[in-house]
DNA sequence: CTGAAAGCGCTTACAG
DNA sequence: CTGAAAGCGCTTACAG
């Protein structure tokens, strides 16, 4: 019986539109209903509404009007059809965990969205049967393009994007040769946190990082050299707070001048690094300045003191994906290459120099 | 000059299949090549399929194979104009930082891919604007079904979903009433934790929690008064890890008896739990046992010792609504109401038991 | 068993 | 200025 009830509500929902169309067996309200409300053919309707073809403008306000009460939205389905243009695009990652993927799809979504486009997201991992199935998914739908995004710049996505015949962009992945794919400067990054740590008269600085074979560890290891001095140490290891804490009882307990600066590879790594400071009773930032990686907000605004860290700019990276895709889509030409986007020092409390006003 | 290599690079890529296509100028291979491929007309091939209509086993089984030769793959915009359905969902969510949705997107696409349903995500933070705009968008394509999902168990998208014409179902956010609505069972989740705190011996149990002005926060504390016995202490404040600081600190800080089991409001607050528990030299588990909420391994897996916490299963929420959306679009019917879907008890060190086998 | 025709909802030459 | 017709790629009665 409740079961009945449930069926008859939840079903009147979707119908009663249905009722209320005029001649519409389907229920959605189509240019036909539009032009008949209108008295005009639906030529002239849909001329009316794409401003297109000549017509007296009071008509054309007139079927606009009549549209909107009606309550008209075209069918994207047909529209698409015919224009060759779905005006949705596929975004496929593999990065679950969406620690990289969600700033790149909020610049996408929001860089796209004023062009009626709609972005198909897909988590793949790294199960390449996974992918293909998407990848089909997203073709049959007719995407206009497909934007690949991972979580480290230099591993692919596990599957091969390079002979759809629709228009492929990456971003924060590494991408085939010859395409276009977005990435973060990360030794502008370094040399903006570096930079930083100098600035407050920090002289002896250190580098505690991840693991070398990252491309970015590289990336910003090097710059860190080229900044700070070749003669100062990187310490590499993993992408952990316990890392973080053991670097620092590595430092501190050998012998010779302690760090005055640390510029951390993440900030995972500087949490554990303020962690292990603050327990051996060394001051942050008084005695040392610690600078992280990622702006992380539920890392970096949760260290005490605050992090200073380095922002990579994710949403604004998918934004000019977005664009990019989309300027492919329509035909535009786009040098094919890598786009290294700037990055942003965030500063809060963890250096000093927040007072600063810088 | 380059950047005529560009143009000239990127835009071969397309247009490489349009010339290989026998007939087609629109460069995608439809089933009009199919048909005359096999020398048939396209009703029969698309028939031959479909599985669908009366021939020969051998006819279909060769129609099949040819199309697989030339790479024909149906249109899903002609066929979704056709068949009212786009075997697309549209996802809406005002969870900028993915920590809820995330799973739950994961749940869903894992559910509906076998489906051939792709998901369109939109994250609409707490602009009603945003919302509408990506509701139309959705819309227009001609969604099957809209997931509405959040942050929160007791707020609403700030946007209206009660008059669509296609079905709406609520995941993780309050729905409308009279809708079909997704949420973990806080109370069963406080249960476990309590019960497994009780089973290690634990009999001075203190509850460390969120703002009371949360339904889930309400929910946890009730159970928790339920199973460890109302005469104990709970402490309502702020989601962060500087409130399970400041909670340790009160509660050591008071004389009295002190607690031997802390059962945490979110794993953040566990994090700051068993952080100042540590600075006070006060060992985790052997003198106090400590269990979060949330599962969030990025908080979980980093505290130290480990922690266990109660893992609110986002993914089989994600999957449960996935299927219902698909059903209500196939016309199933569907009974309305609130389901609450069981947690789960991770077990990790921070409280013991964990060398148990359970 | 097979194919011609109509139609899904739209747009766009092309005639008037 | 306006409308009939063709067509996007497909499916589904309907005739043969």
């Amino acid at each position: 019986m409740t079961f009945f009830l449930g069926k008859a509500f939840l079903t009147a929902a979707f119908r009663e539109e249905q009722l209320e169309t005029a001649g519409g067996k389907t229920g959605r309200i189509t240019i036909h209903d539009v032009a008949a409300a209108a008295g005009i053919s639906i030529s002239t309707a849909s001329k009316a509404l794409n401003d297109t073809g000549r017509m007296g403008l009071e008509t054309r306000e007139r079927v606009k009007r009549i549209a909107a009460e009606i309550g008209y939205r075209p069918n994207a389905l047909a529209r698409g059809l015919l224009s060759k243009r779905s005006f949705t695009i596929g975004l496929l990652t593999n990065d679950t965990y969406g620690r990289f993927t969600l700033p790149v799809m909020a610049g996408i979504s929001d860089a796209l969205v004023d062009h009626g486009v709609s972005v198909f997201m897909c988590a793949i991992e790294e199960d390449p049967a996974l992918g293909q199935v998407h990848v089909e998914a997203m073709l049959d739908k007719q995407v206009d393009g497909i934007i690949a995004t991972g979580k480290r710049l230099d591993r692919r996505l596990p599957i091969d994007l390079s002979n759809l015949n629709v228009p492929v962009v990456y971003a924060f992945t590494e991408g085939e040769p010859g395409t276009v794919t977005f990435r973060s400067d990360d030794a502008h990054g370094a040399q903006l946190a570096v930079e930083w740590l100098a600035k407050l008269g920090r002289r002896r600085i250190v580098h505690i990082t991840g693991p070398e074979s990252f491309f970015s560890v590289r990336e910003r290891a090097n710059a860190y050299s080229k900044v700070a001095g070749e003669e100062l140490p990187v310490l590499f290891g993993p992408w952990s707070e316990i890392w973080g804490h053991d670097a620092v009882a590595k430092l501190w307990n050998d012998s010779g001048e302690k760090p005055d600066g640390i510029f951390c590879g993440n900030d995972q790594i500087a949490r554990g690094v303020i962690d292990a400071l603050r327990e051996r009773g060394i001051r942050v930032p008084q005695d040392v300045s610690v600078v992280g990686f990622d702006n992380w907000e539920i890392v970096a605004g949760q260290t005490r003191p605050p992090l200073t860290t380095v922002d990579m700019e994710l949403k604004e990276l998918g934004r000019q994906a977005g664009l990019t895709v989309l300027a492919l889509a329509e035909g535009r030409s786009v040098e094919p290459g890598i786009r290294k986007l700037p990055c942003r020092l965030v500063v809060r409390q963890s250096c000093g120099g927040d007072t600063l006003g810088i």
